[in-house]
DNA sequence: TTAAGTGCAAATATTTTGCAATGAG
DNA sequence: CTCATTGCAAAATATTTGCACTTAA
């Protein structure tokens, strides 16, 4: 499936929804650094493109692709959102470890298939049962990284 | 395992922490109402039995017993962190719905079992390969609940 | 006795909102 | 043209910190 701009702008028609410059450069941004990006992130590398841009612009556009179901945004519990565009392609599904001392966050796909599996049949019993709309998963499993493990003391 | 006020009581001492009446009552308020509640909902509990309590002493006791490993601690995306004690028993254990549009949080506990088993292993490979010593792991299907579903046009 | 724990008030940090100006279609 | 979108400044929220007082051990 394409994603180019053609397809983004479409899509964001269909919503309702006009493309615009800072959109279109938000994409682009989201899509060139794949990873769990804060929306200062985002601001950071939007800013370096088109200085004009503000924060509000960034909140209201995440808002919209999260409701488009282009974006996942998650918290690990740092005090942040975090977004990251949603792939369809495989090899890019990945899940996170989360330091819960320093915050680091190490992507993983070992078991990606079994994962996959059991997710794709949680997904629809969990969707039937509950009726209930399914966009994305996130699985985190929290403790300390390699350098907390043998600092922290607490 | 039992966890009653004794075992509480050494554990905090081991960690080099005294056990105080705040603490004692955060303690109770956590396991006798199990699931995900945020900083002030404990607040408002622990308000009734202990007037004196100031939001401050919860988020430190909190973050105490999530370094001690007895409480996780969750964000689902709006806006403020959740907490649970960390169960035992896999009768307790369970994964989350959250809606997106509304906030509203379903536990499930449906192929748990399946689920277990497949992230004993990943446990397991996980910490190896990264060093990562892994306290717990949290589970979540975002998406748009019964109401929303229909509700919702954006 | 004394270091750890507490509550308050103030400080931070993130996200949201009101509003006048701008720009896409 | 017209209405959605934008950026700024201000507001709303959640969480953290400084500090003097209190308390468990």
């Amino acid at each position: 499936m394409g994603r180019g701009p053609r397809w983004c702008h479409a899509r964001f028609r269909n919503f309702g929804y006009k493309m615009t410059q800072p959109r279109e450069i938000i994409l682009d941004v989201l899509s060139r650094t794949k990873k769990h990006l804060s929306a200062e992130d985002i601001y950071i590398e939007v800013y370096k493109i088109y200085p004009g841009i503000g924060l509000t612009t960034i909140y209201r556009t995440l808002d919209i692709l999260t409701n488009m179901e282009m974006v996942s945004r998650y918290d690990f519990g740092d005090g942040r959102s975090r977004y990251e565009l949603i792939s369809d392609k495989k090899s890019e599904h990945h899940h996170h470890l989360i330091c819960l001392n320093c915050g680091k966050i190490i992507d993983y796909n070992d078991y990606i298939d079994e994962e996959t599996k059991l997710f794709d049949k949680l997904e629809k019993v969990l969707s039937e049962k509950h009726n209930f709309k399914i966009n994305y998963h996130h699985v985190g499993f929290y403790g300390l990284c390699d350098k907390c493990k043998s600092t922290t003391s607490s």
